[in-house]
DNA sequence: AACTATTCATAAGG
DNA sequence: TCCTTATGAATAGTT
């Protein structure tokens, strides 16, 4: 009876329990991806590799080339694809990056920043990363408070980090 | 104190409900496919639309274009899902553009950022970049707190760890 | 593959 | 939306 149930998250170098492991897990997925479709009534579309190459996927809609599809029209239509953080999911259709150049590089930091690529950055480039946009968060809680009451305004436009509260 | 935990599977029909246990269960489904990835070394590709068609995705490889083309070209190679392929590593194409796309991703948000444009963005604009840029922290900040273990931290710390958490 | 001891995910509720 | 907590699920290590 040794420690059980936790596991450090990195490559299982043993072939035999990565491949155990593998199988669980997979089942574990897939159930959790189906589960997501039915119950939220999403459209899902998941396609796993093992190391030794079997494929293994699952799709909600008719078929992976489907989703596929929604996905590059999603993409080359040019909304955004990060996650929900106004009101209403509905709201967020709507708004399509419009206007100036700004909107190619908000829909590619968006996008970037949810596609599992923070995970796989090494420790170095995620120092730096994380530097970047807390300048920049704090940048625009600047700007905010500026203009939040023409009494106040003109207090800060250089410093104070300020918070990010959410509502 | 009603009844926790268990749940029938059919669609939820009141929608804030289903739009929370959506976020939630998104999340844990992507962390799960990350964890998947990283442990079994398998290539994972997962693709969600919510109900009301907001993207999500995750990609172990360098994008979901590359395991989509390996899908299809396991497809036309006339192999059928499950059907397993001898050799043990299939992954090659999939380091070369990691590093240079972060890289370029991380210039432009850097260089995006202090170049004074965060000034000339409108309301919606700068509300939208700030959730997005929140959002790219709180998975820096659950990347960084998943690398370290807290029982056992001696064997890992080999570069990507971590969830995909989001909220 | 089956069995538990553990950890994890998450439904409710605040 | 964010937190907390009770409970069901998932799963790592063992057999």
């Amino acid at each position: 009876m040794s420690k059980r149930g936790r596991v450090q998250l990195r490559r299982i170098e043993d072939k035999t329990s990565r491949q155990v492991r593998f199988s669980k897990r997979r089942s574990g997925l897939f159930k959790k991806a189906f589960e997501l479709a039915i119950l939220c009534d999403a459209e899902v579309a998941l396609l796993v590799f093992s190391a030794a190459g079997k494929l293994y996927e699952y799709s909600s809609s008719s078929s992976i080339e489907e989703t596929y599809s929604h996905y590059k029209q999603f993409m080359s239509d040019g909304k955004d694809a990060y996650k929900e953080n106004t009101s209403e999911d509905t709201d967020d259709i709507q708004n399509n990056c419009e206007d100036s150049s700004n909107s190619n590089i908000l829909r590619d930091i968006a996008h970037w920043c949810t596609s599992g690529k923070i995970e796989q950055m090494d420790d170095t480039e995620l120092d730096k990363l994380e530097a970047a946009l807390t300048e920049a968060l704090r940048r625009i809680e600047s700007r905010k408070k500026a203009q939040v009451s023409p009494t106040e305004r003109a207090i800060d436009l250089n410093g104070d980090p300020a918070l990010i509260d959410g509502e």
